[in-house]
DNA sequence: CCCTGATTCGC
DNA sequence: GCGAATCAGG
């Protein structure tokens, strides 16, 4: 709602009275306390008679601040590498490029497993943002011996995308389960 | 923890 | 100009 004369004048006029931010949103209606003293140092008015014990003025957060919303918001909206980067140090010989997945596989909502409905035998595959309601796992039945399906495990454990020719190199990754996988076609 | 106002800065 | 997020304090 926007600052309208009226509104503008209530402000004013509980502000001299000396009632706190937070009070005059109440008043208002459709604002937060924020506006209010937002649109109070606008106008000018901060420093009330009244109530006027404040202690010294803080220094300044400035970058402090910024630069840690920054980076949530880098945490919150730049798309979560599939995969798990602890297991593929675990399960890679080499280093590899890790080469963006193709397309997320569509659980449906009835399969989805939370980190709370996660079975023993229930693939672990990360899907979505972990900072959202909809973060949920594959929830398809593991591979024995390996934390994810079939299918995830292929793309979790796939050799990098650049071919190497069509020799059929098989390095042993780690336990006997994956020498299958990496012989099959990569996906 | 509740509250207070003050400040910064993306929108 | 607006106000959420954050800060500093009571």
């Amino acid at each position: 709602m926007a600052w309208t004369d009226e509104r503008v004048e209530l402000l004013k006029k509980l502000w001299g009275e000396g009632l706190s931010a937070s009070q005059i949103a109440g008043r208002l209606g459709s604002v937060t306390r924020n506006a209010v003293i937002g649109k109070v140092h606008r106008l000018g008015l901060s420093g009330r008679a009244t109530t006027s014990r404040m202690k010294s003025h803080r220094p300044r957060p400035r970058l402090a601040a910024n630069n840690k919303r920054i980076a949530n918001n880098k945490q919150r909206f730049t798309p979560a590498t599939t995969g798990n980067p602890a297991l593929r140090a675990l399960y890679q010989v080499e280093q590899e490029v890790y080469s963006p997945p193709a397309e997320e596989m569509v659980i449906p909502k009835a399969e989805r497993k939370t980190i709370q409905t996660l079975t023993e035998c229930s693939c672990r595959w990360p899907i979505g943002d972990p900072q959202s309601a909809e973060f949920h796992f594959c929830g398809k039945n593991k591979v024995p011996g390996l934390p994810y399906c079939d299918f995830h495990a292929r793309r979790a454990f796939q050799p990098p995308q650049t071919r190497r020719r069509e020799r059929e190199v098989v390095e042993p990754m780690v336990g006997g389960a994956i020498e299958n996988l990496s012989r099959k076609e990569t996906v």
